[in-house]
DNA sequence: AATCACATGTAAGGCGTTACATGATTGG
DNA sequence: CCAATCATGTAACGCCTTACATGTGATT
């Protein structure tokens, strides 16, 4: 599934312009899917060529003309095929882990301070989306947004209880003034 | 952090071939950081020709020659600049949870399959991490192999939780037949 | 007889981001 | 007055994967 396919989607929800599917991925999707606009514009062109999607321009005063953007019965059919296929397997990379991972060659402060602002910034993630989770319609925004919540929850649990196996490696200096 | 940059962090733990990295990716790093042939040879051209860590041919019968790489000092003082650098953020996009954003499209027993197979999928991924556990070596290693099993067994619970949000709405079909 | 492990590489292409280009309106 | 929101797009480039190319030896 790519970009293009999943602008199909968020079009099966109901009519947007490119400007509105790109609020979508930002405020509903983007735990596990982000996209930018040098995505988006030209994959609503590719689907528009081939009857995918419908396109109708409303003009504005003093603004670029909008172009609604419409699911067509060959799209819809098109991401039901999609959505049927066995989803690939997920992508995941963080820089975060991999530093972590040579944390024996970083000073003790440096490991701290990583793990403090991993545990905020998560704490922070909660927050925004403990928010947003009440004002989310569906009950699949609701799941994934409480899938985020607990993701995190269990990030954080997780880097209080061992940060001390990373932090042990580092103190070996110091301990040894003891 | 690219492909290129973790190269010369795996050859600060000892001199290695691509081959051998190519595996140290796969053994050791896959829950973080994926890397292909196509990456890592380039990566290690690359990182010889700006002196960064040098390579030396050990000829072998009827086999092409193993290249075997040493981090040089100039590599070990840009690693380290790395390091120190505040990681970027996580990637992450999974088509699995984007497919269940549309679940409402989808036929029942299609959703159940899904959540059936992620957790089949997750049981597997935390018995392979359990028996490599116990093998590596370093407490970073163990951080991070048990870092994955935290979070695969979260999602476990948070499946078997919370499915029936999703399982709901697929079975009104069948409840109007009641 | 086939597949896996060893061993190195290239080329083409996919997929996507970032930065640029343009410009009005609204709210702080 | 400055930033954000609305609104659309392109071009250049980055990064990486996939598939191809080649070949031996051991295991199943």
């Amino acid at each position: 599934m790519d970009i293009r396919t999943l602008c199909l989607g968020i079009l099966t929800m109901g009519d947007a312009t490119g400007y509105e599917i790109k609020k979508t991925f930002e405020e509903r999707l983007d735990l596990i899917f982000q996209a930018s606009y040098g995505s988006i514009y030209p994959a609503l062109n590719k689907l528009t060529e081939e009857g995918l999607v419908s396109c109708r321009a409303q003009s504005q005063e003093k603004r670029p003309d909008k172009k609604i953007y419409s699911i067509t019965s060959a799209g819809r059919y098109l991401f039901f095929d999609e959505i049927m296929k066995k989803p690939a397997a997920d992508r995941f990379r963080s820089e975060y882990l991999a530093t972590l991972m040579f944390a024996h060659l970083l000073p003790a402060a440096a490991i701290s301070e990583l793990i403090d602002e991993r545990i905020a910034d998560r704490l922070q993630k909660i927050e925004s989306l403990m928010s947003d989770c009440d004002t989310r319609q569906t009950d699949r925004e609701q799941f994934l947004c409480n899938y985020g919540r607990t993701m995190y929850q269990a990030e954080i649990e997780y880097l209080q209880e061992n940060r001390h196996l990373l932090e042990a490696d580092a103190l070996l200096g110091s301990r040894a003034a003891e």
